[in-house]
DNA sequence: AAAAGGAGCAACCGCCGGAGA
DNA sequence: TTCTCCGGCGGTTGCTCCTTT
């Protein structure tokens, strides 16, 4: 048996809002405010909508200091390294943009920073390859025991070996031995030469950002084709975390990515620890190092 | 100039969790 | 403690506008 629905959809309207209807919403708001029902306001002021649209509308649009498009570098680089951090909890990733909204940024993600970042990541796949095959002509008689296992990763088209990130496993050696947390390197396409963490924030944060920290500096390359650092993980750092809404519903969404294995990537490993420290009060504290 | 395809975006849907009875 | 209701969230849909052929 499902949920009763929220109102009777054979009598409300749907589609576009109209001006008129903007402005019903938003004077009896600006007077009133929502009263704390949404269910009840559009009858309260005979408008024939959905509570939830209601709320949507005041929300997205009428809402006042709402900023729409123009996003700016910074704007990219904090999606980006949200995004990588922690999924598409777009109302976290929301609310670090004054003015934005989670549905504006998911749309931005879906429809430009995405493909931004999978146009330059096929560019750097095809140099990669072109590296990769001459690398192959040059050594055409040796094989190489360690990449016959662990094929070269490119994010984030390609399906990544999950030890890559699930554990700290040095995939410099040919065997899967552990290895310390600062030296795990990451395989992504423009760091055939990944360079060792020299952030002492990331390496005192066992697990969560293990490889990561070499990845932000990749996708400062991806996105600006300079091999600077993102304006990342170090702001998201200062973020209280611990006030924002973490009542999503869960990570299944992100697990449902449709352009791949970013999830596995940096969210999988992640995620459980994230989601534990969400819970008290010194999290983020303890995470990036603060304490 | 018209048609087809693609991109962008507003809005909807259904699920989940918290609050309160 | 359980149940119900509502707000909030993320994924998806479908409409409109723009670009390309």
């Amino acid at each position: 048996m499902g949920r009763a629905p929220c109102c009777d959809k054979a009598n409300v309207k749907r589609g576009p809002w109209s001006p008129d209807e903007d402005a019903t919403l938003k004077s009896y708001i600006d007077q009133h405010g929502t009263c704390g029902n949404w269910i009840a306001l559009p009858q309260k002021i005979g408008l024939k909508r959905c509570g939830k649209s209601c709320r949507l509308r005041w929300l997205n649009y009428l809402r006042p200091n709402i900023k729409h498009g123009g996003f700016s570098e910074e704007e990219d680089n904090i999606i980006c390294s949200l995004y990588l951090s922690i999924g598409s909890r777009w109302s976290i990733i929301a609310a670090q943009l004054p003015g934005r909204t989670d549905n504006d940024i998911k749309n931005y993600w879906n429809t430009r920073l995405k493909k931004k970042l999978m146009g330059k990541q096929r560019k750097e796949q095809r140099a990669s390859s072109i590296k990769h095959e001459m690398k192959r002509e040059c050594e055409s008689f040796v094989v190489n025991p360690h990449e016959a296992m662990n094929p070269i990763l490119y994010w984030p088209e390609l399906p990544l070996h999950d030890t890559y990130l699930q554990y700290p496993f040095d995939v410099s050696t040919t065997q899967d031995q552990p290895c310390d947390n600062s030296t795990i390197t990451f395989a992504s396409s423009t760091s055939m030469n990944s360079v060792k963490s020299s952030s002492s924030t990331f390496s005192q944060m066992p697990n969560m950002f293990q490889g990561f920290n070499n990845y932000q500096i990749d996708l400062g390359e991806i996105v600006y084709g300079t091999p600077q650092q993102v304006d990342g993980l170090e702001s998201f750092a200062g973020v209280d975390m611990v006030n924002l809404s973490s009542t999503g519903s869960g990570i299944s969404s992100v697990e449902s990515n449709s352009w791949g294995d970013i999830n596995s990537l940096v969210y999988s490993p992640m995620v459980p620890h994230y989601e534990g420290t969400m819970q008290g009060s010194t999290c983020e504290a303890s995470y990036f190092g603060l304490q």
